[in-house]
DNA sequence: CGAAAACATTACAAAATTGAAAGGTTAGGG
DNA sequence: CCCTAACCTTTCAATTTTGTAATGTTTTCG
């Protein structure tokens, strides 16, 4: 995990520098605005902390540069000022998090592990596979063992959250909620009647079953 | 543009290294696999130029490791010998390309260059836009400034062509072998119906039309 | 200017998809 | 072992989406 740190006080930069490398991120240091920036165009780092008050491009126009070049970095924002002013622009600038000078190490620690966290999870993958189950979430295509499935909208929809949540049983309450937006129970089996079809496509054909009923829980995708 | 280098000879390297440098490119070099695995690793480079023969950890397990890891780092081979066995086992193991010493630099540095464009060629973006148009293939919702279009499939299909040849223009006989995989004519309106919808909700609403009509041609995605 | 070709739009019909209901099956508790 | 609740499957109907055809409009060219 690669960070870029911008901050001109040498006493603070070399005290987050150290600390973060001792967690077991790669650091790289500036205290210029204008180098920040072009490090963190070149998007070789999983997140940048940037202190406004520094000479020359300020972190807050750092932010903004990037956002404006859609680059979606993580950015925490490091203030001396603790003026609600700031913080509001800051976030709004599209920093993801804030913080005010004094603050524990432990605290930015958080904060960036955090924002990685976040960011990855974020990352949405455009295949997801379970087995010899694939979803080509851009194509639309679905392949169990090499061979092509044709979908329905809903079944592709409820094949993509057993993907999403492999082995994690979803409710009949889940599905209704996620599938079809319903906030209620609409009386009917419309559940029950969309596994029934998606079974007959997904696992029909195949001698080990993925979609396995759990009584009175649910449905669960697992082998 | 970022390239890893890992190559135990310290002539070629340094041949290698300064021509790259020249063309533009940062070049990372190594002599150990090893190093150059957990450098590719770090998913920082754009391609990597590989050598067979180096101590320790060769070039084709360190393709090898980096395609078990679904690392899609474009890789070039470069070998020594020019048997067919290494030139096959290179390609089988996951390399993109293969080059046999001697070589000129101008052959290194065409291949390197078709590696990285093909690669992000081939790196599908999840968002098409076009002006005020933005088209997310993932949610599969479609937005004109801001406001969400309620597309049906045909119409978004269409569209998608429109996003991904922004100002070509499409033909009918294109458009009923891209949207429809018909290789001939329905003899119906079926182009000239579709095209009429998708206007009705792209552009009816809006004083900047984007899709225009050229007769006798096709239809154009423009402002 | 007028006719023909190309295109646009609308209305209607066909096809596909989805939802509701009904009846059959299975599992588990008493 | 029987009864009930939960689940599965099939069928039918409603809705949505797509395709066809008919009609109207625009452009081009003689």
């Amino acid at each position: 995990m690669k960070l870029l740190l911008l901050e001109d006080d040498p006493k603070v930069a070399d005290f987050i520098t150290k600390g973060l490398r001792e967690a077991g991120f790669v650091v790289e240091h500036t205290t210029q605005g204008e180098i920040a920036l072009s490090l963190a165009q070149s998007e070789e780092y999983d997140a940048a902390v940037l202190d406004i008050m520094v000479p020359g491009l300020s972190g807050l126009s750092v932010v903004q540069t990037l956002r404006e070049q859609k680059n979606p970095i993580p950015v925490l924002i490091l203030s001396a000022k603790h003026t609600l002013k700031d913080r509001v622009s800051g976030i709004e600038l599209g920093a993801d998090d804030y913080l005010t000078k004094p603050f524990s190490f432990t605290e930015l620690l958080v904060r960036v592990q955090a924002l990685i966290r976040r960011n990855s999870l974020n990352a949405e993958p455009t295949t997801l596979q379970y087995a010899d189950l694939e979803m080509n979430l851009l194509s639309r295509e679905v392949f169990r063992s090499k061979h092509l499935l044709q979908l329905q909208p809903r079944e592709f929809s409820l094949l993509e959250y057993f993907l999403r949540y492999p082995g994690r049983v979803l409710s009949k309450t889940f599905i209704l909620e996620h599938v079809w937006d319903y906030d209620f129970d609409p009386q009917t089996n419309v559940v029950d009647v969309l596994v029934s079809r998606l079974r007959s496509k997904v696992d029909r054909d195949f001698d080990t079953k993925l979609i396995h009923t759990l009584r009175g829980v649910g449905y669960v995708l697992k082998l």
